[in-house]
DNA sequence: AATCATAACTTGTATATACAAGACAATATT
DNA sequence: AATATTGTCTTGTATATACAAGTTATGATT
């Protein structure tokens, strides 16, 4: 049974995401939730700082919680157009390498701890467009850990993050990420469509999720030509 | 008055950043908490979840709260050696150009509100270097609000952010970066000395603070040829 | 000695309540 | 008309309590 701040969070999220609540409106008061909910301040406080924390609402002092911007993601940067609202419009995954269970590369990227190694893991690569227009290279590393038929499953213009948390209740806790910019090899840059020694945004990342030592790892390449990277904190 | 869970915040901070708490050691429990400060569990647990936000600890239902490896920031992008552990040791910052009042650049690269451009900014920059080698330009831009004799402060090799909370309480409070890859031009790979068309990190940020309209903007290049921008969330 | 059950600890979720303090509109005063 | 006051709404901080559920060490059972 899920907790009922969870639901609280769950039902103001998507109140936001499909636009009943819009930018700058004020969500109900905690006391219209408590009632709403047939529950107490304790409660509702705990979803509402919940949703502080992911960038959903702000919250002032005697007037109310206001709804925000809508952020995706944790800080995980993310792919933005240069012009404003353009949201995930234009933006189309394709799967270069379907999803297959494997060992860990030798010499991986990040530290796994010894029960992660004895795991495995789930490798796949993907290319991600925007108008056509080829932006992002990632190779993504999954525990293979509590994911049945998860090699199977069809990834091609699917938000990963969605269907981990739909299918799996896996969900991104935390996580870090390291930044560089380098000038494409070769092969990157022909996937990416620009010149060799093109300026790149690499990153690799490590991501935490609610089930234990279930990680998420991927490595990727972003031309930031015409397009840039953005996260809130 | 401070807010009794904010002292607990403070006090833990403080134990954990000089050492007394160190990597994984479990903090006292909820109940000895309530008991140190003479309250109960829900001003403890708000304590505790902030600390758990910002990235100081981390809980484990039945065992405790762990203390994490210490990370600055939140969430936004620091200078990290590859050498795991390098810390701030090496790092030093020169003032390029000291801090001056001004009025805000014509088409500042975000939006203003009104009564921010109506302050007016101090801007100055900086270069940071680690081990002599200068690693990161920075141009910074803060709304010249309730900053008595900021101008006059010395910022060489002090963090920016210590300054403005010990002096002035301004915290950060959350913010947004968008970065590129770019091909440095002929300035900025002079003062970074490294060779036109290296390709630089570029970031433009924009923090927000606890004092309204007080923002802080930076627009910053960083080579990371040997080093990586890197952060938690 | 290995296994199982239990007890005592931990954090997680929740109810019920109280007063402080910021925001704001309606009302009273000057 | 402009200003001050008050009342009511909001969120912020806090106490007191209860039970659920994960973790771990202790002790009983096999």
């Amino acid at each position: 049974m899920m907790p009922l701040y969870q639901k609280v969070i769950d039902d103001l999220k998507i109140l936001i995401e499909k636009g009943t609540y819009k930018k700058g409106d004020l969500l109900p008061s905690e006391n219209d939730l408590c009632k709403t909910y047939n529950t107490t301040r304790v409660t509702i406080r705990q979803a509402l700082s919940a949703l502080t924390i992911s960038g959903y609402i702000t919250r002032r002092h005697g007037k109310g919680s206001i709804v925000s911007e809508p952020k995706k993601g944790l800080g995980i940067l993310s792919l933005r157009g240069v012009t404003a609202g353009i949201g995930d419009k234009g933006l189309t995954t394709s799967i270069l390498e379907k999803p297959i269970r494997q060992d860990w590369p030798a010499g991986f990227f990040y530290d796994l701890e010894e029960e992660e190694r004895a795991s495995g893991c789930i490798f796949f690569t993907r290319l991600r467009y925007l108008d056509k227009m080829p932006l992002l290279y990632e190779e993504t590393f999954i525990t293979d850990l509590s994911l049945p038929r998860f090699t199977s499953r069809n990834l091609e213009n699917r938000s990963l993050f969605k269907i981990l948390d739909e299918h799996y209740q896996v969900k991104i806790k935390e996580g870090e990420q390291k930044i560089w910019a380098i000038n494409g090899d070769k092969e990157i840059s022909k996937l990416l469509d620009v010149k060799t020694n093109h300026p790149l945004v690499h990153m690799k990342r490590r991501l935490k999720t609610n089930v234990k030592n279930l990680n998420i790892y991927s490595s990727l390449y972003c031309n930031t030509e015409e397009y840039f990277l953005q996260d809130y904190f």
